[in-house]
DNA sequence: GCCGTTTTCGGCCCGACTGTTTTCAGTCG
């Protein structure tokens, strides 16, 4: 059993627990464990039957937990859990997903009424039964009935990120073969429905044969000649494998990375030019001759066409672009040259600034802004001003020769509800970058919060405006406003937009940073990292940069340190 | 349930908002 198989069934039991209203420190204690596991750098199976190791080398894991860990590894469940899991029904862990409704109330619900499904939970809200509750009123069913939709909506979704680490999971699978990923993935997209994977190969059947008896594929949907579907994982998503000859491979991957309009047009285009073009390769409409089909260069350049990254491939002016040699040139992972926003231990990050900095050298970066929280945000710990000012200090005194790594004295500063900053100006002086972020009073009128992001942007201090939208993937909408108007207003006071590429936010992303760049805004692109491992998401915000046809030049963190250093002078 | 210790018990990030109350519990971050 892997770690996060074992974190994961922990921290479903914190969930139960706080369900049973269980001791909140001993919650806790599960989901610090549960951390602890997902991001421990060994397997934790090998250390349990290692005689000459101990789990509880985890921090995290006491006696008691590691019992538990020992009982998951044995039996792949423990008594604690079982316990809970007969006690509520399945549908209470999906129901802590609904907006306005947790764990106290979730009891009280399961309690009263015999709640087995989210559609019993909406027949609740319909027949205003739920306001028959203690505490419980019209607006929380209305707010209940909003959340079931949204979250129907994303369910049988996966974040880009999941999806990534299993295609990456099924390639080291396949070392010796190159398994590539199509579809919405390839574009990248930030959640995809399924995954599809193209194998070059001459003979499918072994390929698909040992694609169905990889050991997490829980259900084989079909097995054919040359195609094969399964539901992977825990999660079950599902999984397309197609194999291939050579010459029909660059069709093949052009016909499933899509997107679908964008195969359209490209097809219609073919037909203008007496050629047809479906995923086994071009081919001319008399007599039926092959004109391409064993990459997708050929293809594009056959009907006239630059090769087209598949993050453009949307319908969104990019053949006309290819077609008269103007396609903008992406920019690379490659091209980052720093990380301008992460959190250390000093407020609610994992690591010292030191842990984050060799890191971030490891990675190869030339420059860091740690970018700390401020006091608004007080369940993180955030910074007042006398340790802004001494953090900036501190900052000022690392040796950035010894260290390797040149370091940005920053931060995360909260955007209160009126605008102004989190933090006064004098301490704000003290440092060399700040990001400004809204972290509170999200649901404002789209007028007020136009204001509010207005009056951010416009005070001298602020160099980025911290993930714009607020959107949380599956979760929340981002905040409502004029967001052209802000952009324009960040683009003429130089307030770059940030793409955050956190895999649950990828904010901001493509069709708002097509409208921005359009404003002239620049952009960073930092991970807000909470972690030294969540700094590998920084692919996530490249690809989310590349959908809105971002260039090296359009962002600042690409910069030689000496250039960057110089763009956020005030 | 973990951790650290002034070792076997006490502390563990908590403030703001919302909607429901009629003085505050529950949720959120």
């Amino acid at each position: 059993m892997e770690n996060i198989e074992i974190a994961r069934m922990l921290a479903q039991t914190a969930d139960l627990m706080e369900i049973a209203g269980e001791d909140p420190f001993r919650i806790r204690s599960y989901r610090n464990a549960a951390a602890a596991i997902e991001g421990f750098p060994e397997r934790v199976a090998d250390i349990a039957c290692n005689p000459a190791r101990k789990v509880t080398e985890i921090s995290g894991v006491g006696k008691g937990l590691a019992a538990v860990v020992c009982e998951i590894l044995s039996r792949g469940s423990f008594d604690k859990r079982d316990e809970l899991v007969e006690r509520y029904p399945p549908t209470a862990l999906e129901m802590l997903n609904i907006q306005g409704l947790g764990p106290k109330s979730i009891a009280l619900i399961i309690e009263h009424f015999r709640v087995t499904s989210l559609e019993d939970l909406e027949r609740l809200c319909n027949d205003q039964k739920l306001r028959t509750l203690p505490r419980m009123g019209a607006k929380l069913e209305d707010k209940v009935l909003r959340s079931i939709a949204a979250y129907r909506q994303s369910a049988g979704r996966f974040l880009l990120r999941f999806a990534m680490g299993v295609a990456d999971e099924l390639k080291d699978y396949f070392s010796d073969r190159t398994v590539e990923a199509a579809g919405s993935l390839r574009r990248g997209k930030e959640s995809v429905g399924d995954l599809d994977l193209l194998v070059c190969h001459a003979d499918p059947e072994p390929v698909l044969d040992r694609f169905v008896k990889h050991s997490k594929v829980s259900e084989v949907l079909a097995k054919g000649e040359n195609k094969a579907s399964v539901k992977f994982g825990l999660e079950g998503i599902q999984v397309d494998m197609r194999v291939l000859p050579p010459q029909s491979y660059g069709a093949a991957m052009q016909y499933f990375t899509g997107s679908k309009t964008h195969n359209v047009i490209l097809r219609q285009r073919a037909l203008r030019r007496g050629l047809t073009l479906n995923e086994y390769g071009l081919f001319e409409l008399e007599g039926n001759a092959r004109m391409g089909g064993a990459t997708e260069q050929e293809i594009y350049e056959r009907l006239g066409l630059d090769w087209i990254p598949p993050e453009m491939r949307e319908a969104q002016g990019e053949i006309e672009a290819a077609e008269q040699h103007r396609l903008p040139r992406l920019i690379e992972l490659s091209d980052i040259r720093g990380d301008l926003h992460m959190h250390t231990r000093e407020t609610d990050g994992r690591a010292s600034l030191a842990e984050m900095a060799e890191c971030c050298q490891a990675r190869g970066y030339e420059y860091i802004a740690i970018t700390d929280h401020s006091k608004a945000l007080a369940m993180a710990n955030g910074l007042d001003e006398a340790r802004v000012i001494a953090f900036a200090e501190q900052v000022r005194h690392i040796d950035h020769q010894a260290a390797g790594i040149r370091i940005f004295s920053g931060l995360e500063c909260d955007i209160r509800r009126d605008g102004s900053m989190d933090i006064d100006d004098d301490a704000l002086a003290a440092l060399d970058f700040v990001v400004a972020s809204v972290h509170s009073f999200m649901n404002l009128e789209p007028a007020e919060m136009t204001d509010r992001l207005l009056r951010a942007v416009e005070n001298r201090y602020v160099r980025v405006l911290g993930h714009p939208t607020g959107r949380m993937l599956f979760n929340r909408d981002g905040y409502k406003y004029d967001f052209e108007a802000v952009a324009t207003a960040a683009a003429h006071n130089n307030v770059a937009l940030e793409v955050n590429s956190s895999p649950e936010r990828l904010d901001l992303y493509d069709p708002l940073l097509r409208a921005a760049k359009a404003k002239g805004c620049k952009f960073t692109i930092s991970t807000d990292a909470h972690h030294p491992k969540h700094l590998a998401n920084m692919r996530y915000g490249v690809l989310t940069a590349r959908r809105g046809w971002l260039q090296k030049e359009d962002v600042l963190n690409t910069l030689p340190v000496n250039q960057f250093a110089e763009a956020i002078r005030r």
